[in-house]
DNA sequence: CTGCGTCGTAAATCATAGTC
DNA sequence: TGACTATGATTTACGACGCA
């Protein structure tokens, strides 16, 4: 109890879902390079710009994209990187 | 279903020594004491010396290497917490399209 | 060649948001 | 409302590469 610790300076706390719309970019990305998912610097710059995040967040999304990507083979990731490709060739083409 | 190189794992907790992977690496949680001990030091002085790494080490029964790569990653948040976030690309917002 | 520095990341875990 | 799951952020631990 005492230990209430430091917790509630977490800036975690405050944490907020990114808008569908930033989500649709970054998975367009995610599955378009799907062979390598390590956005550049620039492109993660970028990604930042579109998605009214900073690049610290594009950062940590594509971090755990791929973590959760890969303790998600055979399930519904290949089924999902199917579809959203041809979204990302859709909206971002 | 192509499996990419970066799907492969690289670390796995497993003790099983049969997989090409490194199975070893365990995310160990320090203790609120041995955080708090290290940021006290840290607020102290950014960077340690030979000296202070080895008695900090050895007062939170730690190993070195874990002192010294504590304080690497703490100056790396460090830097992330005082950068500012929109320092450029401000007025380009309405550039976009 | 040693050894610590930064940078980018893996993997686990935390803390809360969202869903049923 | 209370699990349970999804998701963004943070915490340990390295490898790669730079520099003295």
């Amino acid at each position: 109890v005492m230990i209430l610790r430091s917790r509630f300076l977490d800036a975690r706390r405050k944490r907020r879902n990114f808008s569908k719309q930033a989500k649709e970019i970054l998975d367009a990305y995610f599955y378009s390079h799907l062979s390598n998912p390590y956005p550049s610097e620039e492109a993660k710059e970028e990604l930042a710009r579109k998605c009214g995040i900073s690049v610290s967040q594009v950062s940590n999304w594509f971090g755990n994209k791929r973590i959760r990507y890969k303790k998600n083979i055979g399930k519904a990731q290949e089924e999902a990187s199917l579809y959203a490709a041809k979204n990302a060739v859709a909206v971002g083409g | 279903p192509v499996i990419y190189a970066w799907m492969k794992k690289v670390h796995v907790n497993s003790n099983d020594g049969f997989s090409s992977v490194e199975s070893k690496r365990a995310r160990t949680a320090y203790t609120r004491h041995q955080v708090l001990e290290l940021e006290k030091e840290f607020h102290f002085n950014k960077y340690l010396t030979r000296r202070r790494r080895i008695e900090i080490a050895h007062t939170l029964s730690l190993s070195e290497r874990q002192i010294k790569i504590w304080f690497q990653n703490r100056r790396m948040k460090w830097k992330k917490d005082h950068k500012i976030p929109n320092s450029k690309s401000k007025l380009s917002e309405c550039a976009q399209g």
